[in-house]
DNA sequence: TCATCCAGTTAACAACTGTTCTCCGTAATT
DNA sequence: AATTACGGAGAACAGTTGTTAACTGGATGA
C-alpha cells in the first residue's frame, strides 16, 4: 500500500477536508439540516460548485463526517474496555479517556451527539451503524471477562449498549462543561463514574 | 380561575395551537434550526407575518414546544416511579408506560430526542431545565423507598439521573421502532427492561 | 353607539438558497 | 509533444427566506 498520491488528488483531498472542517465548525450552532452548501464554500473560500467535485449533497458530507467521527475510535474504545486489573480501575481509565477525547476533538462529540436523532436521515442511520458495531465490539471485550461466564450473547449486547448510551451521555456532559470551572468538569467525571460504577455492581449480581 | 375566554383570545390561541401543531409536524424531516417562519405559516394557511403575533421567532416556538411536550408530562413520571409493590413490578410499568407515551405522541419524543442536543442554544436550554426538574423529582421519589436508607442526596441524584437518561433512550428506541414489526417492539422492551433491571441491582447492592 | 384595539392581511425589500451550463488552466496520460 | 481528464471559477436561473410598513375588519370596552 501506501501509494504517493498525484498532486492531482492531493489538492482534491486537502479542498476536500478543508471542506469538512468548515462544516463541522459552523456546525457548532446549528444543525446539518440547516447547514447550506454555499455556507460551507464561502468559509473555505471556494465556488459553491466546487462543492459538487466532493459531495452530492450537505446530507452526504455529513456522512463523510460520521466517518471521521467515528470511525477512528474503534481502536480507543478496544483498549478502553480491555486492559485493566479491577473493574474500578476500568472505570476510571474510560472515564479519563472520554474527558480527553471530547478535549481534544470537541466538534466531533458535538456532531454526533447533535445528529444522532438529528434531522438527516442517511446521517443518523450513519451514526447507528457505527454505535451498533461499537456495541459489539464492546460486547466482544466483555465476553473474555471472567465476570461474564454464564452470561447469554443477547445480555452480554443489552449490558454493551448499556455502557456505549452511558459513554455517549458522559461525552455530552463534558462537552458541555466544556467552558465551565475545572470544579464544573470534575463533578460530571465524578457523575459518570458513579454510574458506571452502579452498573458494574448491578453486573457483578447479575446473575442471583 | 377558569375565566370564559373572549372570542378574540379563544381564536389567537387557536391560531397559535395551529402554528404548534403545524411545527411539530414539519419537524418530523428536519431539525428546527432548519425550520423556516414561512413554512410553518404555510403548512397553516396564514399569512407570514401573523407568527410575529404568537413568536417572536422559530427558536421561541421551540421553547413553547418544549413546555408542551415534557411540561405535561411529570405527573407521569410521578406515578411511573411511585406507585408499586416490588422493584420488578415498577420496572415493567414504567416500560409499559414509556412505549404508550411514544405511541401516542410520538412528534414530541422525537422533538425533545433530536433538540436536547440541537443547534439551538435557547430550546437546549429549556429541555436542560426541565429534564432536570425530571431528576429532582424521581430522586425525590426515590428517596421515599426503603432501599434507599443510607444514600447521600448526591448518590440519589445520580442514580435519578441514571433513569431519565435511560427513558429518555428508551422512548427514542421505541420511536424508531414504531413502524416497525410488533416483535421489533417487543424486542426493543425486553431490552430496555433487562436494562432497568440491571440498574436496580446495582442499586440494592451500592452499599456494599 | 362609538372609539379603540388588535389578530391577521397585503405588498414589497434585499439577501439568500441549490443547481445548471459553460469555461479555464493544469496535471495526467499517451 | 500532443491530447485528454478534471478540479475549480464564473455567471445566471428561479425560488426561497426574514422583516418592515401600512392597512382591514370585527371584537372589545366606555
Amino acid at each position: 500500500m501506501s501509494h504517493t498520491l498525484g498532486i492531482r488528488q492531493a489538492q482534491k483531498q486537502k479542498t476536500r477536508q478543508s471542506l469538512l472542517d468548515a462544516a463541522l465548525g459552523l456546525l457548532e450552532e446549528q444543525s446539518l439540516s440547516s447547514l447550506g452548501l454555499r455556507e460551507v464554500t464561502r468559509a473555505v473560500g471556494v465556488a459553491p460548485t466546487a462543492f459538487y467535485r466532493h459531495f452530492r449533497s450537505t446530507a452526504d458530507l455529513g456522512v463523510a463526517l460520521v466517518e471521521e467521527a467515528l470511525g477512528s475510535l474503534h481502536p480507543m474504545i478496544r483498549t478502553t474496555v480491555a486492559a485493566a486489573d479491577t473493574s474500578e480501575e476500568r472505570i476510571v481509565r474510560a472515564v479519563e479517556l472520554i474527558a480527553h477525547h471530547v478535549d481534544t476533538h470537541p466538534a466531533h462529540v458535538r456532531f454526533i451527539a447533535r445528529e444522532r436523532h438529528g434531522g438527516v436521515q442517511p446521517v443518523r442511520e450513519a451514526i447507528q451503524g457505527q454505535l451498533a458495531r461499537f456495541a459489539e465490539e464492546v460486547q466482544a471485550e466483555l465476553a473474555k471477562d471472567r465476570e461474564s461466564v454464564g452470561w447469554s450473547d443477547d445480555d452480554l449486547l443489552m449490558l454493551a449498549h448499556l455502557y456505549v448510551d452511558q459513554m455517549l451521555i458522559t461525552a455530552s456532559l463534558f462537552l458541555e462543561a466544556l467552558e465551565g470551572s475545572a470544579e464544573e468538569r470534575e463533578r460530571v467525571a465524578q457523575v459518570a463514574t458513579r454510574q458506571l460504577r452502579l452498573i458494574s455492581i448491578g453486573r457483578d449480581h447479575w446473575q442471583d
